[in-house]
DNA sequence: CGTCTGGTTCCATGATGTGGAACTCGACTT
DNA sequence: AAGTCGAGTTCCACATCATGGAACCAGACG
């Protein structure tokens, strides 16, 4: 009966008395996971529970309306999750998603942490973590600059997630990149190194570094980033850069489709 | 142990070892559908399970990312919704949930069913059902028109979706209300009567009927409505408008944040 | 320092979920 | 038309697992 070794399945956190709970959970995380209709041959095998089982717990869910089966027979999310996404912003739950990232990034550096995402043809900030030091950037949620001279800004023109504008780039310091040649060049650079930064370029003495965040299907869809005094950061660039890098990495897998042998959370 | 009699629980669709299972997917719902936090004991005598099951069950809930307990300990949706949210656009998801609804209005007129919603300053159809008779309007999802003339449009400045434009209000046709004052004044009577009407103002022998559908604070997000020939609608404006008044109330329902005493679905 | 409300842990009990095997259904072959 | 296979559901004896009353714990209030 016992399908492994009887205490394996669920190591940490003790649980006890909740074993149809956990399996079912388990189908209904995967099928979200995944956010790609799973047949019931898919869960069955995904989740190496019997068939039998499987069966029941999957009615139950579909019942609940945890679940719901397609046109093909196969599952995906069910109402109960489509009346969440109606009543929530997605840019708000995308912030939560990526709060313990971010945090983990001022942690890791000390300074503050910002997440961008396109709103339009427009940059704004949607979350900040403050920097551990008193001479921090000012909370800038919301206030949207210039894309070309803000580090995340760069980061989304250079993976497409924003167009570069046609007209003048503004000149907002005296380090401004304000040439479209050179802009393009940037950008090209910023992809092949997987970050991007700007120093003094959106103001003098401000140094910002970012990264770009992938959604389901890959295509970048935010970006991560530090930004502080340029004489702090100034010459960790590549450093923070690969770190920024690592953690949005690890913040699109989460976001990444999964289809098969995903280790439970 | 039996809480009442044995087999009254769960009446529909014969439901057989699962009872762990249909517990907790009724925790995870109410949660959800409610939309606030909800407290232990609210969810212990909102579902009326006893303590020590509730606990447990909310545990492993917890555990498998299904729920979440905010900083004051109350439960809100867990990881996995905000992971479905933020990959799912939410007017999708309205879309999704309102499907049943514009189906069953199109079944009780026949007419052919939108459903609208306000992005920025514009009202567009996100989704349509079509007529049942050959002589229907096409398919507009996607195209948008003045709202001054439509009667979705009217919905949604009458209740606040949207702001009337200031300036001139084009003239589509000749019965299309051009005059603030009388547009103000056709609002004022849409809000007491629950639905509005537009007859040969966006097209001659176009004749739109359109209620308002409200979100989860109560706050008007989206209008529907039906659409078709003026010989066949003119006559049938309040049979219609009182229809739609009904349906679009229940969609609201649906939306609405439900906190004590709600059946199970 | 006692008293409550709010919540978790224990543990004996049997109801409840389990899973192998039998079965059904439909599609595809021969 | 009969035969075969794969996908999925239903059955049912068994014992594992969820159950819930009671005891327990912790913090807030008086």
């Amino acid at each position: 009966m016992a399908r492994m070794d009887p205490q394996v399945s669920s190591s940490l956190t003790a649980s006890t008395g909740t074993q149809a709970i956990d399996r079912a959970a388990l189908l209904v995380a995967t099928v979200v996971r995944a956010d790609e209709p799973l047949s019931f041959l898919d869960l069955h095998d995904e989740c190496g529970l019997p068939k039998s089982t499987t069966s029941r717990l999957l009615t139950a869910l579909e019942r609940t309306e945890l679940l719901e089966r397609n046109a093909a027979g196969s599952y995906v999310a069910g109402p109960l999750f489509w009346l969440y996404a109606t009543r929530h912003d997605q840019w708000d739950e995308l912030v939560r998603l990526a709060r313990p990232t971010l945090e983990r990034i001022g942690a890791d550096t000390g300074e503050t942490v910002n997440l961008s995402v396109t709103r339009g043809d427009r940059v704004v900030q949607v979350a900040q973590v403050d920097s551990t030091y008193l001479l921090g950037t000012r909370d800038w949620t919301e206030v949207d600059v210039p894309a070309h001279c803000s580090a995340l800004g760069k980061v989304l023109l250079a993976y497409g997630g924003l167009a570069v504008p046609p007209g003048e780039l503004e000149q907002v310091t005296p380090s401004t990149i304000t040439d479209h040649a050179a802009l393009e060049r940037q950008l090209a650079q910023v992809v092949r190194r997987g970050y991007a930064s700007t120093v003094d370029e959106l103001e003098i003495g401000l140094t910002g570094i970012g990264a770009p965040v992938r959604g389901s299907g890959g295509e970048v869809i935010a970006a991560v980033g530090v930004s502080g005094p340029s004489p702090r950061l100034e010459r960790r660039l590549d450093e923070i850069g690969r770190l920024l890098n690592d953690r949005a990495e690890q913040l699109s897998g989460l976001l990444r489709r999964r289809t098969r042998k995903e280790g439970v959370a």
